[in-house]
RNA sequence: GCCGGGUUGGUGGAACGGCAUACACAGAAGCCUCAAAAGCUUCCGCCCGAAAGGGCUUGCGGGUUCGAAUCCCGCACCCGGCACCA
């Protein structure tokens, strides 16, 4: 092509003046990017507020199509992306953009999760405030997203750490703590009503005085146990090593802390708690709508836990039963004795002050009285931290109580035990034991010789005496045996109708009930850090808690003189929190006119824990400068109402890590529901479609010691590693800097340009699935571009050369073919395959040797969403004046998805023998005549008989011979 | 222990129950070039064979089916989640 001279094509062929280098991938980019931000062309008009559009009308809003597509918002590290970060901010935006050019009227932005004890941590070693470390993690984290040309809303973009933001999240803490769960009517409703019915006398108080005889404090008591938030003195996990409490979930199966793994121990403690126990049910019952990956769903349905099951009064006097919990009131018969949570708060009061006679000496845990026994093993269970509980799960520890209780169905007298395999947090803290079906009581019961009784039949040749077995025997796939007494028998029922008999029985009685029980506890929500949204709570003198009224929110981060948290050994349990926020007395002591003129409080010290700001982050995105609302109702309702298509509402794309499938979401789903009771939202749920993209992970390389070395200065030969000469070790791991093997993905933008980062990460597998980051392939993507770019434009003028012919019928049948696969691949999100598509296409046009116009087009707006930049140059080079972001995508013409012709394989036997080319349109008597004339098959079948003939036109035949 | 998910060329990965290995990386050869780079062309699962051709192949073992990477049962290994939850 080129007719240059020798000497100066040499020189140009080096430097191509418009080949796509990364110069020229730069220069586009940073000019469409500006472009973008100049013109607010990702900006999505709201229904309503200032962020409608003016000159649309809200009309031409409401009529469109909308998506919102979201992704979970990033905690600013200080450390930088690298090239793992932003696939799901990748994968997020190609969509976005295809909805976009679908017509959609699409809300996408990012903003920052910005509370954490990273900055605080920060902070206090140097000193500097975590706000400050914060927003220049934050600015820096901004400056590399803009280099990957995300389509964000920048005004909806929003920090928790922004006063203006962390107002509202304490305004729905307040709407939180105003209100009170009405199990009957299944939804929250505000306290008012409540302390109204106390008012009036139609809900009596629990020790049966009138409302107004109750002080403030004991008024906050009885309410305390109906709110939804609410401070009680609980038992917490507790980690001296960082100076704070944890919520269950952040404390690991060894009983350590997620963050710094320090050992945890469990205390009482006030402490602010949310009731998001009474949502059990509806948590569990709205994800069926929901269109989550199954495995989410499971787990959080197992971590909710529901079981259902009775509770059953065990009397220990004439006045005094203990209440437990079973899932198996079948085996009631074969409750041989009972065990309470050492803090069960009955133990105290059923212990005799001698020890029975004849009690066996096991029992007695080498203590001369009942009570000295008790507090001892309480103190030894208290100071264990759960590591040693762990440890020790295997051998059953416990004492006995000195006290009988009566087996409801049997009327035997069963010793009561405490034993720290019995939790506090679960069902009632006290169970039945049923030695013989249930493992744990099987070996708390050889532990302690006590009596065992065999109530189902054993279908495994075993006997019927338990004592000659070594385990339990727990199958449900079996009958009842030796249960009856004069009133019932069980005797006979299989395990499913024996539940349901034994439970109406003692339901009759009223000696118990069939009762539903959860795992979930209520969540730990408040911590003794600085670096949180402070609580909108005072306390008056008398300590009356009282909440601040919305003109006083936000209640803002207070400055101190230390941000640390009071730390303490690791070890020493017995320590108990400081917070931060208490050494700054001019802020912790206030005056303030709460409606009774000016007086005296002290404030909340305690601070929110990290989830909050990201339980409702998607509802500021949709009104960010609302300065009179959480969020605008036609707001709300345009964005995430419920729908046909997504029932209970919500956001229509959330991506993000699996690692947050219980946690943020199921927090996120609480709060939400809580508002849609409330009525400040319409939709159910907040999350209507989750994906979960998989990481990309990096080959780490070890020295001889195990201490990783740069992976990027990695030699590799005679099919080894090394490093500085020295031979090295590769394994699979995270990329992240502590592994040294992080690659950033501005290295990659110097190197290839943006495009090329986005459409490697999107070429290089399923979204959903973990797959290693290669820095080698990279230049395949960037290849495809170059090619694409030369398609379309010279290298050596920058003119297009593009052919005005129309394109032939085999062009136009790739062409439809590829926008009719590339439109299924997109709206499914499997964008690696949509890369291979439009590769193919480009493939052919370079092998076709020219591109007519007709094709680089379609072709042009099918790479768009993946490769924004390189598209919108094209475009503006094909003489398009507009941006083609909104662009109508090309759409297929069925004539030519379908083949002229298509292979048809012809089997013998499920083999492949020969192949035909027919049209697709054959019918399968024509393609089975064809198939049995060819002179291969006929050669191949010999004379064997033909049994039968599967024809499924077009694409097979197969003969079944013999 | 319980509950999920996975295992396809040298590598990342494609494949409505119907041609296994699309697309890409790496590798090999060639064209172009004084040369290199870039580009283009061809080859590239394994075994036998000079070739033509043949046989085998989706972790392992069974089954269903005319036909299985795909569905069912069992096993091995890997990765996640939960873990004394009565």
């Amino acid at each position: 092509m080129s007719e240059t001279t020798p000497a100066s094509g040499a020189a140009e062929a080096a430097t191509e003046p418009f080949r796509y280098s990364s110069t020229l991938a730069a220069d586009i980019e940073s000019r469409w990017q500006d472009v973008w931000e100049k013109e607010g062309t990702f900006n999505a008009p709201n229904p309503v507020g200032p962020l409608s559009d003016a000159t649309a009308g809200a009309g031409s809003v409401s009529a469109k199509p909308h998506s919102f597509i979201m992704d979970m918002f990033p905690y600013p590290s200080g450390a930088g992306l690298h090239v793992g970060h932003p696939l799901g901010y990748i994968a997020t935006d190609v969509y976005a953009r295809y909805q976009r050019m679908n017509g959609h009227n699409v809300l996408h932005t990012l903003g920052y999760d910005a509370f954490g004890l990273p900055a605080e941590q920060h902070a206090v070693a140097t000193g500097e405030h975590p706000r400050i470390s914060t927003e220049a993690a934050i600015a820096n984290m901004r400056s590399q997203l803009r280099r990957l040309g995300l389509g964000h809303d920048s005004r909806r973009s929003i920090s928790t750490i922004d006063p203006e933001y962390y107002r509202w999240t304490q305004w729905i803490f307040l709407q939180i703590f105003n209100s009170w769960y009405d199990a009957e009517a299944a939804t929250a409703r505000p306290i008012a009503e409540l302390v109204a019915q106390f008012e009036s006398g139609e809900r009596p108080t629990p020790d049966g005085r009138g409302w107004s005889e109750l002080s403030g404090t004991e008024r906050d008591e009885v309410l305390g146990e109906y709110r939804l938030a609410y401070s009680k003195e609980v038992p917490v996990n507790w980690c001296p090593g960082l100076g704070t409490v944890l919520a269950n979930e952040e404390v690991t199966a060894d009983g350590r802390s997620e963050r710094g793994n320090f050992p945890v121990f469990k205390s009482k403690l006030r402490q602010w708690m949310m009731r998001i126990t009474a949502y059990g049910d509806r948590l569990i019952a709205d994800l069926d709508p929901l269109d989550w990956p199954e495995a989410i769903k499971l787990q959080q349905r197992n971590w909710i836990g529901r079981s259902e099951g009775a509770r059953v009064d065990f009397a220990v006097s004439a006045d005094a039963a203990i209440t437990v919990f079973t899932t198996r009131p079948d085996t009631l018969f074969g409750a041989t004795y009972m065990v309470l949570a050492p803090e069960h708060e009955l133990v105290d009061s059923i212990v005799p002050a001698a020890w029975p006679a004849e009690t066996h000496e096991d029992w007695k845990g080498g203590a001369a009285t009942p009570a000295e026994a008790v507090a001892v093993y309480r103190a030894a269970a208290a100071a264990k931290s759960d590591v040693e509980r762990q440890v020790e799960a295997k051998v059953k520890t416990g004492v006995f109580t000195g006290a009988y209780a009566t087996n409801p169905v049997s009327g035997e007298s069963v010793p009561v035990f405490i034993a720290d395999y019995v939790l506090m947090g679960y069902g009632t803290g006290a169970i039945m034991a049923v030695p013989a079906h249930d493992h744990r009581d099987f070996a708390m019961a050889t532990a302690f010789s006590l009596p065992m009784r065999c109530v189902v039949q054993p279908t495994d040749g075993r006997g019927t005496d338990p004592h000659e077995w070594d385990d339990a025997f727990d199958t449900y796939d079996s009958v009842i045996v030796n249960s009856a007494n004069a009133d019932i028998s069980l005797d006979g029922l299989s395990v499913v109708e024996a539940k349901a008999a034994a439970t109406a029985w003692l339901t009759e009685r009223g000696i118990g009930e069939g009762t539903v029980n959860f795992r979930l506890r209520d969540w730990l929500f408040s911590r003794q850090r600085y670096w949180g949204e402070p609580f909108p709570i005072v306390y008056d003198e008398d300590g009356v808690m009282h909440a601040l009224p919305e003109s006083m929110l936000p209640v803002e981060v207070p400055e101190v003189e230390d941000y640390s948290p009071h730390t303490y050994d690791p070890y020493d349990a017995a320590s108990s929190p400081k917070t931060p926020l208490s050494r700054n007395e001019a802020w912790v002591n206030v005056e303030l006119d709460l409606g009774d003129g000016v007086r005296s409080y002290r404030r909340e010290t305690n601070t929110m824990p990290n989830w909050a700001g990201s339980c409702w982050y998607e509802l500021r995105y949709i009104d960010p400068v609302n300065t009179e609302r959480v969020v605008d109702p036609a707001n709300e309702q345009y964005w995430l109402g419920p729908t046909e298509a997504k029932p209970a509402g919500g956001v229509d794309l959330y991506v993000g890590g699996a690692e947050h499938a219980v946690l943020h979401l199921l927090y996120a789903r609480f709060w939400h529901k809580v508002l849609h009771d409330l009525g400040h939202v319409s939709s159910v749920e907040p999350f209507h479609k989750l994906f979960n993209q998989g990481m990309i992970t990096a080959d780490v390389y070890r020295d001889e010691r195990g201490f990783p070395v740069p992976a990027a200065e990695i030699e590799e030969r005679d099919g080894g590693y090394f490093w500085q000469g020295e031979a090295v070790k590769r394994e699979a791991g995270k990329m992240g800097k502590s592994l040294k093997n992080a690659v950033a993905p501005d290295t990659i933008c110097e190197e290839y340009g943006a495009d090329t980062l986005r459409l490697y990460e999107m070429a290089m597998g399923p979204l959903d699935v973990s797959r290693p980051w290669d820095t080698r392939a990279v230049v395949g993507s960037y290849r495809f571009l170059q090619r694409l770019w030369r398609n379309v434009v010279s290298e050596a003028t920058g003119e297009l050369v593009v052919t005005d012919e129309p394109a032939d019928e085999p062009t136009l049948r790739a062409l439809h073919k590829a926008i009719d696969g590339i439109r299924g691949d997109m709206s499914g999100l499997r964008f690696n395959t949509a890369v291979a598509k439009a590769i193919e296409l480009n493939n052919y046009l370079v092998k076709r040797g020219s591109t007519p116009r007709e094709v680089a087009e379609p072709l042009v707006l099918l790479v768009a969403p993946l490769a924004p930049h390189i598209a919108e140059e094209l475009w503006r080079k094909l003489g398009h004046a507009e941006s083609l972001v909104y662009a109508d995508y090309p759409v297929a013409d069925p004539v030519y998805v379908v083949d002229e012709s298509v292979t048809c394989v012809v089997q013998i036997k499920g083999k492949v023998k020969a192949r035909l080319e027919v049209a697709p349109s054959i019918s399968d008597a024509e393609l089975e005549a064809l198939a049995l004339a060819d002179p291969a098959v006929i050669a191949a079948i010999g004379d064997a008989p033909i049994r039968k003939v599967i024809a499924r036109a077009p694409k097979l035949v197969n003969i079944v011979t013999g």
